[in-house]
DNA sequence: GTTGTTTTAGAACAAATGTTCGTTCCAGCC
DNA sequence: GGCTGGAACGAACATTTGTTCTAAAACAAC
């Protein structure tokens, strides 16, 4: 990666937008327009040194084949998640089914990176409503990301419903003999012990995502 | 959203993997010979009912003209944020001056949805190391998102660097008469009292991450 | 069957768009 | 001054590509 000039840089940079702007690339005559040019010869000698110089990858011959590569600032490609609820301790999560599951149906969705989500199916998002979460870490208004799943493993954070209680909660679940064991993430905290049949397994958090200011 | 032919569907489907694939969209004839179909004029009737649909915007007498606006499986744009080290107390951030700033040049980069950034300039991302933060619900492992500034409003979590103690914490900040007060985000800890030529702001937290599993 | 609608075919056209080439401008340099 | 290489210009050209039109085939409803 060399370095450009100032009218090159532009011209990146006015690819970039016009790309995120209108979803396809643009024309040499487009370039030229829009950089304020004044030959379409100006525009293909500059996006020739653009392309030696590794920042994006030409297809000849072909209608805006302009293709970007630029790392720096690049885009990767996000998935969309569904904020299918709150969870609060005393009200049921609204899980989807997995035969009505649609995220286009969903009012609210989430903007999540691929590597978040590591290719796994059916992975929603909740909000969490109040403090009663902040032995697990996890405050008023924090979003976290959640698969469903009917059982987890020992050790992982799941949203439990308790059937006696009619509560919802975050707590790293444990089977033990005879009885099920739900720890606090916070160690200071005591855990607390549920019949089998109590407890009934909403979803296993993967991600807690919390956004300041 | 209307229904669509499994004809239209494979349209559709193979339009999204050209664009991954090549970076620009296909023109007609290429979805001709990639859909398998026989005439340009079968394609754009297609396309017409696609459209129609909500599926892709069209844009007349463009060449690859085709916009993908399906916010179903996949679009949306991802940034590049730099991981540029770990927070622990005892040791400073290696915070990059504002003109070597170069996302490249990190080893580790994390790909963040848009609307965390909010087009904010100068985010960079650490990993919390060790239980120093809990008080401010951030764990061991967690990755927190930080803007660059010198600054900050009261009330707002930054990364302060302690020069006297040589320790870096995270607080919520409130400059009070003669002193600052740091303010664990835990109601039940107490808060710090610091003089003002004794803390060195190196950022805010805009957002946490936290990765289960 | 008839009728009407949807879908396909193929070709021709017009516009959009990449490419080429001779020329010009200009700064640096011998 | 004269030479040279990078950069810009502008026009012409060739290809790519969207659009349109007519006819036919396929299909559904009656």
């Amino acid at each position: 990666m060399g370095t450009l000039s100032s009218k090159q840089q532009h011209i990146i940079d006015f690819i970039r937008s016009f790309l995120v702007d209108r979803g396809y690339p643009p024309s040499i005559r487009d370039i030229l327009g829009g950089c304020g040019l004044s030959s379409t010869s100006v525009v293909n000698y500059n996006l020739t040194i653009v392309e030696r110089e590794g920042y994006i990858r030409r297809h000849h011959s072909v209608s805006r084949g302009i293709e970007l590569i630029d790392r720096a600032s690049d885009l990767g490609y996000c998935l969309q998640v569904p904020i299918i609820g709150q969870i609060a301790a005393g009200e049921p999560i609204p899980v989807p089914t997995p035969d009505t599951w649609d995220v286009t149906a969903s009012a609210e969705t989430l903007e999540v990176s691929r590597d978040l989500i590591r290719g796994r199916e059916g992975v929603y998002a909740l909000r969490v409503k109040g403090w009663s979460m902040v032995d697990a870490l996890i405050n008023d208004g924090d979003i976290i990301l959640m698969q469903y799943v009917n059982v987890v493993e020992n050790g992982e954070m799941a949203a439990i419903w308790l059937k006696a209680e009619k509560g919802a909660t975050l707590k790293k679940f444990y089977g033990e003999p005879g009885r099920i064991r739900l720890q606090p993430a916070n160690s200071h905290m005591q855990p607390i012990y549920a019949e089998p049949d109590n407890v009934e397994i909403q979803g296993k958090v993967i991600a807690v995502i919390r956004q300041l200011v």
